[in-house]
DNA sequence: CCCGTGTTGTTACCCGTTGTTACCCGGCGT
DNA sequence: ACGCCGGGTAACAACGGGTAACAACACGGG
């Protein structure tokens, strides 16, 4: 992991762009350049951001590239409970600890800006804004797991990933369409790790749907091809959800 | 339901004794007596204490009974997210929302303590110490989905009957020993549905450990005769983790 | 440059766990 | 008595896990 650095107030750390809005996270709306002290790290692929039982001091905004977010279940094997993708927020699991209960690697080259925890509550005290953008984010992560909880509870193998790619899709580039280009930068059992599934399954549904005209698969992309047959088979109705993108310039 | 009525203050809503230690909830150790206006509201098996899309204003410690909090998949089903016992918050999910994302109903007889959700955020401007507690109590939430998706991502029936078992022992009367009687106040669809397996698969299962001798089963009564062979299953260390009681007198 | 090696991904075959369906019983309220 | 609900059991089907063989590719060393 490279040396941590100075972040520079204001300038998104993918294109080097300054932000016309300076909006860190989609989660926190806050203005870079009132909080200049923020420090930036640079991650290569399978860098840890911190542990399992490493002290818990900071939030981090993923500015660009993806991380996973593991834990450990009682009897040693690894589980994913998270990616996180440009414009999210890592860490939140373990506010209010001492030490983190999971860990973070990153899934590639990644840029995150760090937040600490105690800076973000000392502003809190005085501004009521992060104060509430505290408990919108925290009670946002609470959701993200309800759904992810949902979808581990009761749908099948097909039905998890064309839910899993159609978020990927969301978060990313926005309204999943025909012809949406998906990047997914994790590995086969990374994303079986996720959706408690094995690689195997993984690899063999995302076969069957390309068989079926539904998306089309190289690699570690995928293009939807019938974008109704994903969202049924997702449980979803028709219609997109309109949802924020993460970085506006 | 019944009408809403005033709360004694420092009262047990079960065994109508003082609270010697005036604890609501093991999550936010807050003195009845600071806060007297507290109401609470008595429900009977299958009654609603709130809706999905109903406004959300509080939270509810459980101060006897128990509850079941659902989620509505995109296709329409339902899901139950979490039991919450005596001791236990419920609420949590929609906090920072206008309106609630799940829905909350007594399993038997129960007995809440309402908790507006402003009255604690205007308390946490002046009470540092509530401010915490509202950011651990949220937390807390997250780490339990996070164990739950855990559960759901990777173990089989009788791994997660076990877990489960074992939860409810310790979250009730604390460690759970051979000889430990369980009281489980939902159906086996109930339990199915929280677990991610069909009814019939929890009846199986919980009629193989009784086979097996590692539990006893009478209707919603299980008491625990093998604890190591019943943590064994659920992949967890022999030793018993410490956990606070619920409700100390 | 070629080659060996390790990683990731795909596919095929078999089989175990779980879902599905059906039918049973007992308790309870009407 | 009747129907309804919760619960138990059995037979069958199907989904997904286990295993293995193999292809594609990156990487490093000779």
């Amino acid at each position: 992991m490279m040396a941590p650095r100075r972040c520079e107030p204001g300038v998104c750390g993918k294109c080097a762009q300054p932000c016309t809005l300076g909006t860190l996270s989609r989660d926190l709306e806050l203005d870079l350049r009132q909080l200049p002290e923020l420090r930036e790290r640079r991650l290569a692929r399978g860098d840890y951001l911190f542990h399992t039982s490493g002290n818990f001091e900071s939030l981090y905004a993923v500015r660009s590239g993806s991380m996973k977010v593991t834990m450990l279940t009682e009897d040693g094997r690894e589980q994913i409970t998270g990616f996180f993708l440009q414009g999210d927020l890592v860490g939140l699991d373990s506010v209010g600890l001492r030490q983190h209960v999971s860990s973070a690697a990153a899934l590639e080259d990644t840029v995150v800006c760090e937040l600490p925890f105690a800076l973000l509550e000392r502003h809190g005290q005085s501004v009521p804004r992060i104060q509430a953008a505290l408990f919108r984010m925290l009670s946002g992560q609470i959701r993200r797991e309800l759904s992810t909880l949902l979808l581990l509870g009761s749908l099948r193998a097909e039905e998890r990933l064309a839910q899993f790619l159609i978020d990927l899709a969301e978060r990313g580039v926005g309204p999943a369409e025909c012809g949406t280009a998906i990047w997914m930068p994790m590995t086969r059992e990374e994303i079986g790790s996720y959706l408690g599934l094995k690689l195997e399954t993984v690899s063999r549904t995302l076969s069957k749907l390309h068989r079926e005209g539904i998306i089309e698969v190289v690699k570690r992309g995928v293009r939807i091809r019938q974008e109704r047959q994903l969202r049924l088979l997702a449980g979803m109705n028709p219609v997109p959800a309109a949802r924020p993108r993460a970085l506006a310039h």
